[in-house]
RNA sequence: GCGCUUGUAGCUCAACCGGAUAGAGCACCAGCCUUCUAAGCUGGGGGUUGCAGGUUCGAUUCCUGCCAAGCGCGCCA
């Protein structure tokens, strides 16, 4: 319909002599929905940003392409208002149609080809494998997945992947976090490094390595701190403290030791992490090893790339990436003094296999506090030849946690934080995914653990899904009355729809697909979860102020058919947020 | 200090890439269950959209400058 009356003023624009001779530039023609009904149905500004090129008062120009406009069944009246605005009324039978639509299409509807043929890359969480996701991941979680699942229902072929980094420092220190507290668990006493992981899961795998291992792994606690410089809380440096143990495990242990306790931890951690999104509804096509990728030299073959293009040099020792020349505030190390590559020249490898496999688009998801990352990755992308807006980097704010006025500490490393699994456990799975993608990705966001574990009732989750149990329900009185129900007969007699809940009810349902198809399009899930609690508060004012179940069966046919529609719109919706659809509540 | 993000009702958030009288939920007040589930509905009070300018028919939206909050500014990830 939109682009009917688009078309519509396109064709009268044509005929208007003076605008043609001028040469004026066509805008985009924009035809909204009206916010308000006294409007109509659609409105355009169209002459309001013609009018200054054609130097011509927006109003009159309104109202010569009123008056060139073609006449059209399905627009019954066309009215200029306010500056310059002309509003269309739409007949009301050509609004039920609608119904038959959704009905025709089910699942389908609302579904568009926008992204037809396109491979589009969404990469998200990929939380380091070093201990339980917390609530913070949870957010990019159901961000992620819904911005995927929309993607998805717009027609984009979607790879969703979670990069794990299973290499590099951070894993050598989980590692030696749990060989310590192994060591502990065989009876050595030492002081536990403050930049450790401390959290109680650390001790569980320790506990599950002394168990099945015994005291293969054990070593004297003399020889394990001999000559190790002093802890923080000693006055030393505590990177410089468990760097000293990581290689002290390394050698007591040997490579083959050491590698066990690297692995099990990972693999541990890793299903759990895997199982814990598994559970709240998220799945991945792949889960891509940061390990792999130095296994097989494709970090040196980018680099290779990036040499061969003159972008890297070498300065005090180290490799350089001249990220500077391509829009980054300064140049990047990409290969350290003692030879080591950093994070980012694996994560330059990353993206240049991600181009490598053909996506049209790559979307990554990352934390917010990553943002100063973006320009270097980047450019990155721009020195290995490729266009750099094939990239989107989405930001998730990280949730701020309380407990009613008190602040919730959050740190991976003291194993002080609220766990996704907690949440989940406390509030559902529902509640939490819908109440993380009600809110805009970038907006900061407080998270009341108080208010959401208390009144549980007042979480908005249940008041859609009320909505949805409360259609079931009236289909379930109908079978125990043993009510006929005719699909055909409610079909002819939409017109008997004529209340205006129920006109309001029907147009909402009208706008989903646009609904769709912008939310997928501007990746802001929490268009869709607005629209269908507006869409759940049209019909619960509905349901409670007309009766479904009624004698005349032409008017409740045509009322079952049009809750019944409601119902797959509704639940389409829930679908793509990853939440469930109670038959009952 | 520089950069990114954010600032909207008492609280949590919307506002369709510049549109018409800025909207919901929670909280508060007053009503609605012998009728398809009251986890619901109806009505009410609530606002200088952080502040000050600018751009134009028109600004919460775009630009500039301040103010405030969060984050970033490693040969960490």
């Amino acid at each position: 319909m939109k682009q009917k009356i688009a078309q519509l003023l396109i064709q009268a624009i044509e005929k208007i002599d003076f605008l043609v001779i001028d040469g004026v530039d066509m805008p985009a023609v924009a035809v909204e929905r009206s916010r308000d009904p006294r409007h109509g149905d659609y409105a355009s500004n169209l002459a309001l940003t013609l009018a200054k090129q054609a130097k011509i008062n927006p109003r009159e120009l309104a109202a010569q392409i009123i008056a060139a406009l073609p006449s059209d069944p399905a627009v019954v009246k066309v009215e200029l208002a306010g500056p310059g605005f002309i509003n269309f009324f739409i007949d009301p039978n050509a609004h039920h149609s609608i119904i038959k639509t959704i009905h025709e299409l089910g699942p389908q509807f609302g579904l568009s080809q926008v992204g037809a043929g396109k491979k589009i890359q969404v990469e998200f969480v990929s939380a380091n494998p070093t201990g339980p996701l917390h609530v913070g991941h949870g957010r990019g979680a159901a961000y992620g997945s819904a911005v995927a699942n929309l993607l998805a229902a717009v027609g984009f072929q979607v790879h969703r992947e979670y990069y794990v980094n299973d290499a590099g420092r951070q894993m050598d220190i989980l590692a030696t976090s749990i060989w310590l507290r192994y060591l502990e668990e065989c009876g050595e006493v030492l002081s536990f490094p403050c930049n450790a992981y401390r959290g109680e899961y650390i001790r569980e795998i320790a506990w599950s390595i002394h168990k099945d291992a015994g005291f293969e792994y054990r070593r004297p606690q003399a020889l394990v701190l001999e000559n190790i410089p002093a802890d923080e809380a000693q006055g030393g440096d505590k990177e410089v403290h468990i760097d000293a143990l990581i290689e002290r495990a390394k050698t007591l242990l040997g490579p083959k030791l050491y590698r066990d306790f690297f692995q099990i931890g990972l693999d541990t951690i890793l299903d759990d992490i895997k199982q814990d999104l598994h559970e709240f509804g998220v799945d991945y096509q792949q889960w891509f090893s940061e390990r792999t990728l130095l296994n097989k030299g494709c970090v040196e073959q980018a680099l290779e790339r990036l040499r061969t293009s003159g972008y890297l040099y070498q300065q005090g020792g180290a490799t350089w990436f001249a990220s500077s020349r391509l829009g980054d505030e300064k140049d990047r190390v990409v290969v350290r003094e003692n030879g080591q590559y950093t994070y980012f020249a694996s994560d330059i490898a990353y993206h240049l296999n991600k181009l490598d496999r053909g996506f049209d688009q790559i979307i990554d998801i990352w934390g917010a506090d990553h943002h100063g990352y973006i320009p270097r990755v980047k450019a990155a992308i721009k020195a290995l030849g490729a266009d750099s807006d094939k990239l989107t980097v989405l930001l998730v704010q990280f949730a701020t946690l309380w407990r009613g006025d008190e602040k919730v500490p959050m740190s991976t490393r003291a194993g002080e934080f609220v766990t996704l699994r907690q949440l989940r456990g406390e509030v559902g799975k529902d509640a939490a995914r819908f109440f993380y993608v009600l809110r805009r990705s970038e907006q900061h966001m407080d998270f009341d653990l108080k208010l959401a574990t208390e009144k549980t009732n007042e979480n908005p989750v249940f008041y859609v899904q009320y909505a949805y149990a409360r259609v079931c329900s009236v289909l379930r009185q109908l079978d125990e009355k043993n009510g006929q129900r005719n699909w055909l007969l409610g079909m002819e007699n939409l017109d008997l729809l004529s209340a205006d809940l129920e006109i309001q009810l029907i147009h909402s349902l009208a706008r989903y697909p646009e609904v769709l198809e912008k939310a997928a399009l501007q990746h802001e899930p929490h268009q869709l979860a607005h629209y269908l609690r507006e869409l759940a508060h049209e019909f619960h004012t509905y349901y409670n102020s007309h009766q479904f179940l009624v004698e005349e069966a032409p008017l409740r046919d045509a009322r079952l058919n049009l809750i019944c529609a409601f119902k797959h719109v509704l639940g389409n919706g829930l679908d793509l947020l990853g939440i469930n659809k109670p038959e009952s509540m």
